[in-house]
DNA sequence: TTTGTTTATCGTAATATTGCAATAACAAAA
DNA sequence: TTTTGTTATTGCAATATTACGATAAACAAA
């Protein structure tokens, strides 16, 4: 047996996973950096920004958007890719609720 | 060559990374939920709230426990977990200034 | 002490992720 | 058309994660 039991859980469970997973590395946090530092949105140096190759920063790239954290339009020659925010409120809201939870209830013992 | 070139990353990108994996499974998304709406903190009855077997649910929990997003306290012959917002509120933090910079600096092109 | 209850750890199989060289795809420029 | 620049895809090796049976550890109650 091994990996992937994540059918026996709800789809809000799933998707609040895999929003995590797309920031669930370095890489893709400083890709989100970048874009959020950049705000004229020029990307495609993004490359030159990362301690890695570019096939490697194609696809931590390809899995944000697949996750809908980031979109690419294509511009010309280059893809000038931007941050979205519509799925990420998920999880916002989410760590939100969490901490708030904590405030409105302080626990008992720990 | 293969996995882990995190340590070319910041230790704020890193722990930002980590954070988020440590979310990144719907096991886990489900215990925070559990916790979070019992309240009373009598832990330990979570294995029967999962689809899953008692080893696979310590494991999660001692990521979780790792991660510092929840703590457990020995209470007798069973444990108390409880929620730890501490460490959490970076990410928070995070997410919080992703949507704030895109509302602030609507992009140009997408 | 023995038994039962509860949680952690070990070992291992199945699967997923990460990273990159090689190469493809494609638009713009020459 | 050929070349150049830019991003995506393929294929594969290295490593990490997930899941659980077996077993250990800790402790309360007989």
């Amino acid at each position: 047996m091994g990996a992937s039991k994540a059918d026996a859980f709800s789809v809000e469970q799933q998707d609040l996973a895999s929003l995590s997973k797309a920031l669930a590395h370095p890489a893709r946090i400083a890709i989100i950096q970048y874009l959020m530092n950049v705000d004229s949105c020029i990307c495609g140096d993004i490359v030159n920004e990362l301690p890695l190759a570019q096939p490697t920063v194609s696809q931590h790239l390809k899995e944000l958007k697949l996750a809908g954290i980031v979109k690419g339009n294509i511009e010309g020659n280059s893809i000038c890719y931007c941050i979205d925010t519509d799925k990420i409120q998920a999880l916002l809201g989410f760590i939100q609720s969490i901490v708030a939870s904590k405030q409105a209830n302080p626990n008992p013992c720990c």
